[in-house]
DNA sequence: TTTTGGCACTCTCGTGTCCAGAGTGCTAAA
DNA sequence: TTTAGCACTCTGGACACGAGAGTGCCAAAA
């Protein structure tokens, strides 16, 4: 259901008994955080054994890699990769009642701009969840124009504007190599709006570099003109990179135990504001639509050790043009989030395709 | 030098020799974080004087309110009012070097946008004081309005695009009561931009109150449609009120032993987040120019009563349009700290200014 | 063959005790 | 007014101790 990197087969020795106990005890470990006793799992997995006969079959998913005891006479606690098996084939997700998709479609539905729907979106992950809500912004690359505009602001500087069909304005400052007269800019946006108008970023692109071609060879100055400061316009910029993705409610992962030791908030915290690395998670899971979820090391970025990342692309009209999730302990409640975050991530893009399908 | 909110007069037992001594008291533990005792502070104060007096000394400072022992057999540290007087009346601020100030100047200059250089002179306190820095948005009253834009997204749904006299985009979305025609918006902001553009915000808001008046006695629809919009999308809006300062570096209070405890953490960094608190203690200082301290509890802001603030206002052709500074914890090396918040408000506000300079 | 009771063993964690170190306040002498 | 001396106090680290929780293993029961 929920594709990991590699799924992995469930080992031959995992008999159904043990797969019980392994999920009873995951379920425990996740409410209650502290290392299951044999005990306590012989209580609560309603099988009528005596915790001698537990011991045996935890000592089988120690084995095996599944459990592991923080020292000799602790509980146990699910490694990694028990994680990966009980949130592969034994997790029973809890789909959302109707009435809170509901509420959380109200939220988003009544959003004025893009920026503010993916901050609400954001802020509603974190707020269900009671983890990090995290919403990558949407690939420019995809983004249909609706308006361009130039504004000069001194000789060498000029304003450009460019509205997107959802209604974001992207704005930049550009530095052309010789100064631009007024007259000159309006018609190069004249030009721009007449025929660029309804395709998206990159096709803009690619159909600019064939026209700068043509017009150079008919020697039609002022379409080369035109083309070169939209080239500049166009430049994939790197302002917006510095906030590719809104992040929302990371005090809640104060509130967790695994994250005790300053060390460790301190680490996750600068994570967050690198970015870098978080955006490498993130972009992995561009490809595919569906849930996605890297736990613990698995997403192979030291800062996110003790976390996880339940994550889910959204899409606009079919296509795939960014993704939301959320960043908590590895120790969350997947169950809840996992279906939290593949609705929001539907909802997300349903309310963005809402705000572009409205005619000019 | 630096107004405080009541400058408390020396208190006629301080003779100079206990003033000395507290100045040295308070810049060894700034230094060390930890309290300091008779024998360092004989040693540091280079008196010749025995521990023996020095207790005397400081048994009077104590009295005093200046100072206080955390228990019986532990040295001193300053109190709120200690630091207090130490930042009033004992402090020599070390002023920062040319070079220093010209490579601030060498990044602030550099920006192209002002969301840029407000981000940049953020950065900049940060870094060089290691504490975390903050900038205030400017006060959007003043700022000049420099081009106006209305585009249909649509039906109902205009977006309105405000760019300032600094090259500032500024664009919200608003919903007039009927729907407008793409011409009618056309005919709107061909009037605005012929009209206003060249005042401050506060002065056309004023204008447009007289005029839309004038215009329903001379019954001049058009004019009544284009005030109307125009109304709509100069209303104070508050998508700017949830982002009033860039802060940044927040990261290195955690440094700081003063904040070891998880809950002092969370509380600092909630208010960071909540925002209202800081912008009220920010606004107290918009008032006059002139760096201004607020000392532990002085800020009457619970999550702040470890912390000192420092701030200065910056301004834009002699007018005070907002507010920089840095947050830290009360033991923080003010002497450095001063001049630092004190040069970079100048610098942030000139390079504001050469921004907005350059002729349209 | 599987399950279970029993038992010795291990590890954590909270408590209590002890001691060195640092610093104070007070007093009496310089 | 300053200083030396001394008794006193408080912290923090080291150490021991015991209760509690949980394990592993073995031999008996099912």
């Amino acid at each position: 259901m929920f594709s990991s990197a590699m799924l992995p087969a469930i080992p031959p020795q995992l008999n159904e008994r043990a797969q019980h106990l392994l999920k009873i005890l995951v379920e425990r470990y996740i409410g209650e955080g502290l290392p299951v006793g044999s005990r306590a799992l012989a209580r609560d997995a309603g099988l009528n054994l005596s915790p001698a006969t537990i011991r045996n079959v935890m000592s089988d998913l120690e084995e095996l890699g599944l459990i592991t005891a923080p020292h000799t006479s602790a509980g146990r606690m699910p490694t990694v990769t028990g994680y990966r098996l009980f949130v592969d084939t034994l997790l029973t997700v809890r789909p959302l009642q109707q009435s809170q998709v509901e509420q959380l479609w109200s939220h988003l539905e009544t959003q004025d701009t893009p920026e503010e729907l993916l901050e609400t979106a954001s802020r509603l992950l974190s707020e269900v969840t009671r983890l990090a809500g995290l919403v990558m912004v949407p690939r420019r690359e995809s983004q249909i124009v609706r308006h361009f505009e130039f504004l000069p602001l001194s000789e060498q500087r000029i304003l450009v504007i460019l509205v997107t069909q959802e209604g974001e304005v992207m704005n930049k400052i550009i530095t052309p190599s010789r100064p631009f007269s007024a007259s000159e800019l309006q018609s190069a946006a004249n030009y721009l709006n007449a025929t660029v108008v309804g395709k998206d970023l990159r096709t803009i692109r690619e159909g600019l570099q064939r026209e700068l071609q043509e017009a150079r060879e008919k020697l039609q100055g002022e379409m080369i003109h035109a083309a070169e400061i939209a080239g500049l316009a166009l430049a994939p910029d790197d302002a917006k990179r510095r906030r590719p993705f809104v992040l929302s409610g990371e005090m809640n992962l104060l509130d967790c135990a695994e994250l005790a030791s300053m060390e460790q908030v301190r680490g996750l915290f600068e994570a967050f504001q690198q970015r870098e690395g978080i955006v490498q998670i993130l972009d992995r899971c561009l490809e595919t639509a569906g849930v996605k979820i890297f736990i613990g090391e698995e997403a192979g970025y030291r800062a996110l050790d003790q976390c996880s990342v339940v994550t889910s692309a959204y899409s606009i009209n079919g296509e795939i043009i960014g993704v939301l999730g959320v960043i908590g302990p590895t120790r969350m409640a997947y169950e809840r989030v996992i279906p939290i975050v593949d609705i929001t991530a539907k909802l997300l893009g349903a309310a963005l395709n809402q705000k572009s399908q409205t005619p000019c």
